[in-house]
RNA sequence: GUGCCUGUAGCUCAAUGGCAGAGCGCCUGACUGUGGAUCAGGAAGUUGUGGGUUCGAGCCCCAUCAGGCACCCCA
């Protein structure tokens, strides 16, 4: 027997788990001030009901037959359980839902970092509404969960797919060799024009063409001003010109949310791999990840309906939490705790051990996070020494004297001052510095 | 799934095919009512695992497990 994880599935520490705790609150807190309700759904479903979803990436399903014969899967992201959510509740549901959901997915790919087997993924999604305010909310939701967790310098690209589709087009390219398209264009920042030049080249694309999607892609700048210089391109397009407007409408519900303009800009460069998109989408990054994007979403107005039998569209993003975590250990963000108590109360020996043991309850009744000390007989230096290392910002030490006094001794660890206190005293210096 | 790199003390890493090492952490003491800082001492290893080559393997070869990087894809 090998005593050890499986590949790319790891253990989270109490230390990791801190902070993973602390980045599921943050993005949870506010979603619920946006209003989203939570939803939880069983890690496996039936395979037949994941297939047919993901193309090539089914290979990737981790699949089983239980004892009694059903073939199973562990699901492969969250959106195809809402999907069968969606239409097994609907008479239950009122739509446009806003729904989160957070636990684990597993694919098996290879890992790498920020990149698992198994995964935690945060997910938010209006569920039912085609409007541009949802779309706009989901991004605005976006960028105060990154703003909130510290995140000093992102941005949120956009892009639309019948935009992306309209640039295929106005080329000269039909809807087969749009797929390839997709795949060259989204690798653009990591290889570079002339790097998808080749590419697109490869893949058959005439060089008039190729340079013409270059020339389109790369426009940068504010972001009505990318709508306003794509518009005379694609004027033509019947889908883009309609892609523009709806960009247009959702960038200036972003400005009425009070969004600020430097956290987003339109992209026409983004792709995203996921086929199931078909408006909007987005992507967050930062220049201190250059491994990608910290994540992503958009709109899919298919897929959520396909097992109710009618289209319903919806908006969503998936907050890639080990990811986040990951990004967040190498800037330094979030808090540092060791632990999960504020004060730790000593033992002075086994006669006071009562005395203790009453205070501990007493603080812990007051809503401080206590821990007690387990070993009477060892020193009061060590007593200290374990209080500090799990991370207690205060010490309680009452011995004869303060006992005596009715009084308990309180230490502040990061300073080094201590007091002798009353006991109503105490619990609100603890308070009040919470 | 394909290719390349890596795996040595709890952690970060050293060690021409020839005695298994350092820093940090940990434990003990200086300090029997006071943590961190300093000083002194101490414990700690089947070198990921299993085979092979060799007088001799941490080092070379094969397999396997795990991690990283590039494809692929994505969170």
């Amino acid at each position: 027997m090998s005593i050890q994880n499986i590949k790319g599935m790891r253990d989270h520490l109490p230390r990791a788990m801190l902070l993973r705790q602390y980045i599921v609150s943050t993005i949870q807190q506010i979603s619920e001030r946006y209003g989203f309700e939570p939803l939880q759904s069983p890690v496996v479903e039936y395979a037949e009901l994941l297939e047919g979803k993901l193309g090539d990436d089914e290979k990737l399903i981790y699949r089983f037959a239980d004892q009694g014969g059903r073939q199973l899967a562990l699901r492969y992201d969250q959106t195809v359980p809402l999907a069968r959510v969606v239409a097994q509740y609907a008479g239950q549901l009122a739509l446009p839902w806003r729904r989160y959901a957070y636990g684990p997915s597993y694919r098996g790919e290879r890992p790498a970092r920020g990149r698992y087997r198994e995964f935690y993924q945060f997910d938010a999604d209006i569920v039912g509404s085609a409007s541009p305010l949802a779309d706009a909310e989901i991004v605005a939701l976006l960028s105060d969960s990154l703003a909130a967790l510290g995140f000093p310098d992102f941005v949120t690209l956009l892009n639309h797919r019948q935009l992306i589709g309209g640039i295929a087009r106005v080329s000269g390219l039909d809807e087969a060799a749009a797929g390839s398209v997709y795949r060259a264009i989204d690798k653009f920042d990591k290889i570079g024009a002339d790097g998808v030049r080749e590419e697109l080249l490869r893949s058959g694309v005439v060089p008039t063409a190729a340079a013409a999607i270059l020339t389109l892609v790369q426009t940068e700048g504010e972001a009505g001003a990318v709508l306003n210089e794509l518009a005379g391109h694609l004027a033509s397009d019947e889908r883009a010109c309609a892609a523009i407007a709806n960009l247009r409408a959702i960038i200036a519900a972003l400005e009425n949310l009070g969004i600020s303009p430097a956290r987003y800009t339109v992209a026409p460069r983004l792709a995203r791999g996921l086929s199931y998109y078909t408006g909007l989408v987005f992507e967050a990054i930062t220049p201190h990840w250059p491994e990608g994007s910290l994540l992503g979403g958009g709109r899919y107005d298919e897929l959520i309906g396909q097992f109710a039998g009618r289209p319903i569209p919806t908006v969503g993003l998936a907050f890639g939490i080990d990811r986040l975590h990951d990004v967040m250990e190498q800037l330094n963000l979030g808090p540092r705790s060791n632990g999960t108590a504020v004060a730790f109360v000593t033992i002075f020996g086994p006669e006071q051990s009562a005395a203790s043991m009453a205070l501990a309850q007493a603080l812990r009744k007051a809503g401080i996070n206590t821990l007690l000390s387990l070993e009477p007989q060892i020193s009061l230096g060590k007593q200290l020494k374990e209080a500090d290392r799990r991370g207690a910002r205060y010490a309680l030490l009452l011995g004869p004297d303060e006992l005596a006094r009715g009084e308990v001794v309180l230490k502040d660890l990061r300073s080094g001052e201590q007091h002798s206190l009353e006991r109503a005293q105490l619990i609100e210096v603890i308070r009040a510095s919470a």
